[in-house]
DNA sequence: TCTTAATGAGCCATTAATAGTACATTTCAA
DNA sequence: TTGAAATGTACTATTAATGGCTCATTAAGA
């Protein structure tokens, strides 16, 4: 048998897909777009959209950014419409660190 | 037969989840964290790590804010570490908000 | 009020995501 | 340089998410 993965979410976690699920569907209703429609130009279903408002942690994060984009709810707000700066910023933030983590070894000879 | 769902997502979108699986990766080293030890303090496997980590849009929204969580990447900076305030300005203004959207009925005797 | 659309919720078949594993490669540090 | 650890990647079995219904309820607007 498989157990599934995750068994507690911190609470900051559930706040923040429920947060957005919140923007959404106010946003949608500002814009006066029946679930329908909003779920139809997303590509997802209806009773997919429901979950996505609802806060559900078990959607997939493409879906749930593509319908906040969709209904203008920005994440990371960033000042202009891209964020491909910021993307290279961590990408070269990357280049600097270490490629690989190199765990606290722990051996013998301790500290004391 | 049943389609895939979306075929096509915003650039936004895709952008958006690429940058939060940089940061997560940027953190992670930072806390110099193996990525072995992160996807267990997660409870999730090492390889869903990686493909969050890759910016992969099929993934568990919940998977995924719970690693950035962890690494202390916050979606909504917000100033205090809880969102509650901000759920609830949302649920307020869902409350003033319309239940349901009525479609523009477009029938008969439009504005002209 | 009355009609109809929108929403909420549940079920099932099917698809897709994930865990677990193994293996190759890269990278660090001794 | 060399060995061990970390990473990247791929594969499969199994679990879980999603689409597509249906039905009940609610709410808007005529």
């Amino acid at each position: 048998m498989k157990k599934s993965l995750i068994h507690t979410y911190s609470r900051y976690s559930s706040d923040a897909v429920q947060l957005i699920g919140n923007l959404i569907k106010v946003a949608r209703k500002e814009r006066k777009l029946t679930a329908q429609a909003l779920s139809e130009r997303a590509g997802i279903s209806r009773g997919l959209l429901q979950r996505i408002e609802k806060g559900d942690l078990n959607c997939k994060i493409g879906a749930v950014f593509e319908v906040a984009t969709i209904v203008g709810v920005k994440l990371f707000d960033a000042e202009g419409t891209t964020l491909t700066k910021y993307i290279r910023e961590a990408e070269d933030k990357l280049t600097l660190l270490p490629k690989s983590v190199r765990q606290k070894t722990r051996t013998i000879d301790d500290d004391f």
